[in-house]
RNA sequence: GCCCCCGUAGCUCAAUGGACAGAGCAGCUGCCUUCUAAGCAGUUGGUUGCGCGUUCGAAUCGCGCCGGGGGUACCA
């Protein structure tokens, strides 16, 4: 990769100077920053070092960035190392060496950018996971497709990754939407039954109601009220975990395992976790309830975990959970996707990890903001409770799955953003999606008119156009792009990424043309199909990982 | 009250402490007899909420205000 290949040449430089006396022997380098530039005359990257270094050597920054140039060592891969004001040190590739990348590129194919960042490192990427008590909504949406965009990002960069959903199929709120079944399922047999006051208002409970009804029949009338509410929400529950992951699969994704929360009490877990807890000076009974002295450890405030009606509360649970993911299924890195309703908890986390005896740098949450939910520029009230909804379904039918992904995936996750379901409908086929397929729809038109000709022979030195260069320089920063995605968790990086290797295609075939059936433009052509393959496997592959569709016709 | 996130173009948002702050949408002007016009070229639009600091350099870091969102349950 080019920015390893800087950074050990700067390191050779600033040593090669250091033996010809012209730094001082005794150097402390900075970790290298490399760049790059936003104008384009100033070449492909730059590095502040000499600014950086300037201090500490006691010479003006300019003249330490020409003394690291001068003793820079030669490579193919430069034509220009240059020092610029105020002490910049600026790096030109070599025309010539861009051009033979479209081999390098054909040649890795899809695992073309894939970097060794993780060195497979096993690793859990958690997310989504609402409670199972009704469709999921489009601010859901925004934690899948992060939390599935960033898996896919993890594992182009080299980590082993695993995809989680946590079903909370136990406690306060479970037992609430059973409640809400049994009652909208008497309903639908025409008894006057009252709705309990913490139930499920929504529209898709009477639903379900008289789904049930029409099913069963009369059957859960003859057996006690109980037992009615435990089977049929069972029944509850398993259809709206099968909705849940239809509604997922409709933006594509999908997961390794769907953990149950239940599961955690069917074994001793969560015995071994309270003695591990209780070992550790954890746990207090107080009010009549057990609590984690998370303030022991510098938390704000205690947690319940065993409520004074004997039941563990989520809490307690999510020590449980995590201690299976940590010690029984023995990942070395777990990410947790949040909403940012979820912040408090963050801290007590981290002391949970400590408790645990773990090093909570094993543990990532990563929160994203809410998305506020607009319809015609009213805000929507989200809730399932009262059963105001946008759901994903929604949206994705009147938007489609890949607007619907482009679209929350482009900011940033702790940016607020705004939905907006008229706007959304409005604009959808102004979305910038389309505007990459398209460059990848242009290629495979190209590649089926350029049919039989067979240009593996192709010479990639002949592609010095300032447009063809301009779009290889594009596709080399996949890798760094992969790197950067990955290292700050950030996966919006890849919607940018992907439009400007769209606009770098699209001036490509403004300005340079492919196919001819003239006899001496045949070596350009064979060198050009070259570098279109190589575009329409990077546009792929930055598609893919953003979850997207590359469409061979639009 | 205290804690967390945010405030950048008309709108929605980018921008590792780096050089002249960028896209998409919206607006305006042009370009289809040759590989897909869902495209291309040009253009309008900014005191990066306000103030003070830190340093070679601040949209970015610190402090104080102002504004928006979230949290502060024996819900999850």
């Amino acid at each position: 990769m080019i920015l390893r290949e800087l950074n050990r040449l700067l390191k050779e430089a600033v040593e090669t100077a250091q033996r010809a006396g012209a730094l001082p022997a005794e150097l402390e380098l900075p970790e290298i920053i490399l760049e790059r530039p936003k104008q384009a005359s100033l070449g492909d990257y730059a590095t502040p070092l000499a600014l950086q270094l300037a201090g500490k050597v006691g010479r003006r920054p300019l003249e330490v960035a020409e003394t690291i140039v001068a003793h820079f060592p030669a490579t193919p891969m430069l034509a220009r190392v240059q020092a610029a004001r105020p002490g910049f040190i600026n790096f030109t590739l070599s025309q010539e060496w861009i051009a033979r990348q479209v081999d390098t590129i054909l040649a890795a194919g899809e695992t073309f950018g894939n970097i060794d960042l993780g060195k497979g490192k096993k690793t859990q990427v958690e997310f989504v996971s609402v409670n199972p008590t009704g469709p999921l909504h489009i601010g859901s949406a925004r934690n899948a497709v992060i939390g599935d965009t960033l898996a896919n990002v993890l594992q182009a960069a080299g980590y082993n990754v695993y995809r989680e959903y946590y079903i909370n199929d136990r406690g306060t709120q479970f037992d609430n939407f059973a409640a809400t079944a049994y009652v909208r399922y008497v309903q639908a047999l025409g008894i006057d039954e009252p709705m309990p006051e913490a139930g499920y208002f929504g529209q898709y409970m009477i639903e379900l109601g008289r789904q049930l009804a029409a099913e069963y029949g009369d059957k859960f009338l003859h057996m006690p009220r109980e037992e009615a509410t435990r089977q049929l929400g069972e029944i509850a529950l398993e259809r709206t975990i099968a909705s849940i992951r239809q509604d997922l699969e409709l933006i594509g994704v999908y997961y390794d395992c769907w953990f149950s929360e239940r599961s955690l009490y069917q074994d001793d877990t969560f015995q071994k976790v309270m003695e591990i807890l209780r070992a550790a000076g954890m746990v207090e009974e107080r009010e009549g309830a057990v609590w984690f002295t998370a303030t022991k450890l510098g938390g704000d405030k205690d947690e319940v975990l065993i409520r004074s009606d004997g039941t563990p509360g989520y809490f307690a649970s999510d020590i449980a959970y995590h201690y299976n993911k940590f010690v029984v299924r023995g990942f070395e890195w777990v990410i947790d996707v949040w909403g940012a309703d979820h912040q408090g908890h963050v801290p007590r986390m981290k002391i949970m990890m400590q408790a645990l005896g773990l090093d909570p740098d094993r543990l990532t949450l990563l929160l994203y903001q809410l998305v506020t939910l607009k319809r015609g520029g009213e805000v929507v009230r989200l809730s399932k409770r009262t059963g105001d909804l946008i759901t994903l379904r929604e949206v994705v039918e009147e938007v489609g799955p890949d607007a619907v992904r482009f679209f929350l995936l482009s900011r940033a996750a702790e940016s607020q953003m705004d939905f907006d379901l008229e706007l959304a409908k409005e604009q959808s086929n102004e979305n910038p999606v389309y505007y990459v397929q398209y460059a990848h729809a242009r290629i495979a038109s190209i590649l089926r008119k350029a049919g039989g000709i067979d240009y593996r022979a192709g010479d990639t030195s002949l592609l010095q156009h300032p447009s063809e260069i301009a779009l290889i320089r594009e596709m080399l920063r996949l890798p760094e792009i992969i790197e950067l995605a990955a290292t700050r968790l950030a996966p919006h990086h890849l919607t940018y990424y992907a439009m400007d290797l769209a606009s770098a295609f699209h001036a490509f075939y403004r300005d340079c043309r492919v196919l001819s059936s003239l006899p001496e433009d045949e070596a350009i052509t064979k060198a050009r199909l070259k570098l279109v393959a190589a575009t329409k496997l990077v546009l792929a592959k930055v598609l893919r990982l953003m979850g997207m569709s590359a469409p061979e016709t639009m």
